[in-house]
DNA sequence: AACGATTAAATCGTGTGAGATTTATATGCC
DNA sequence: GGCATATAAATCTCACACGATTTAATCGTT
């Protein structure tokens, strides 16, 4: 039981030191194309699907439009997004790429490799470390969500 | 190669959700003993050492001043620590643990099971996943610290 | 002993993250 | 149709994180 205690110690300090790492890795490399780490990923993700709203982009990012609204703003100013009140909906704001954000796609295209490099593992352990983090994500999620499943 | 970046989009973005979901299952555990995650392993590092200067609580867990100095005069307000300068050498400052800091210990002692249950995984798998962990963590702490062993 | 270089914290400005609240729009029920 | 409810963004406040700079103390060399 102690450990138990020393093992996740280990744990929730390696886990936040690897996602320390990664930001610090992807750092140099997006600064070159003028993005920060969490910017990227909204680019990501509307580079894999374009057209989608504030809460869409949220989902796939775990964030709330506390957090996004600020940083569209910022991809907006840099001329890489458009946000548009939906005219069925004046709720909603619909980010789209500019032309400028689709160019950007180009330039970030190198970026992957540079990671699967530096990581230096082989395509089967990059896929067995893929799936353990979205194994991880949704136990913790799941656990967050619904603290008892039996009710309390 | 289409390929290798989709995977290593997945990757980026389940290494950064894995790492939400853990500060975000954290939370209201923390919340209970009136600490944030950060704060919680600066804690924690201290527990398992007393009596560091911000250097070396910084490289435990890889942060700096600019971040550290803040975080540490909120655990010496919450009489959790005390901040003084070492008198062998001015420059450094050494965090120690008050009585109430060291107390706080045994109502932080329960969360680690928590974690474990929540991700539901064996010794084993826990293991894998801590040694995963800090390999990620050494290759791009690696590659980020010097981009180009062979010189450039 | 003196002065340049190094080191440790602290400070400053910007950009996430998160809880709580607010504003505006849409929906459901009568 | 009219009003309570629900939903989507935005706003506000606090706490990380980080690059860059500043301040203070120590070290190294002469």
């Amino acid at each position: 039981m102690a450990n138990a205690l020393q093992l996740d110690q280990f744990l929730c300090f390696s886990v936040y030191l690897a996602g320390h790492s990664f930001n610090q890795f992807y750092r140099p490399l997006l600064e070159e194309i003028g993005l920060t780490y969490p910017q990227y990923l909204a680019m990501v993700s509307l580079w894999s699907r374009d057209d989608q709203t504030v809460r869409e982009i949220g989902k796939a990012l775990s964030l709330e439009s506390n957090t996004l609204t600020p940083l569209l703003k910022r991809l907006e100013a840099l001329a890489l997004v458009s946000r548009t009140r939906d005219p069925k909906d004046e709720r909603q704001v619909r980010i789209r790429l500019t032309d400028k954000g689709r160019e950007l796609r180009k330039q970030a295209e190198h970026i992957p490799a540079c990671v699967v490099e530096a990581l230096g593992l082989s395509q089967k352990e990059l896929d067995d470390l893929h799936r353990t983090m979205l194994l991880v994500q949704k136990r913790l999620q799941e656990s967050t969500e619904k603290p008892s499943p039996s009710g309390v």
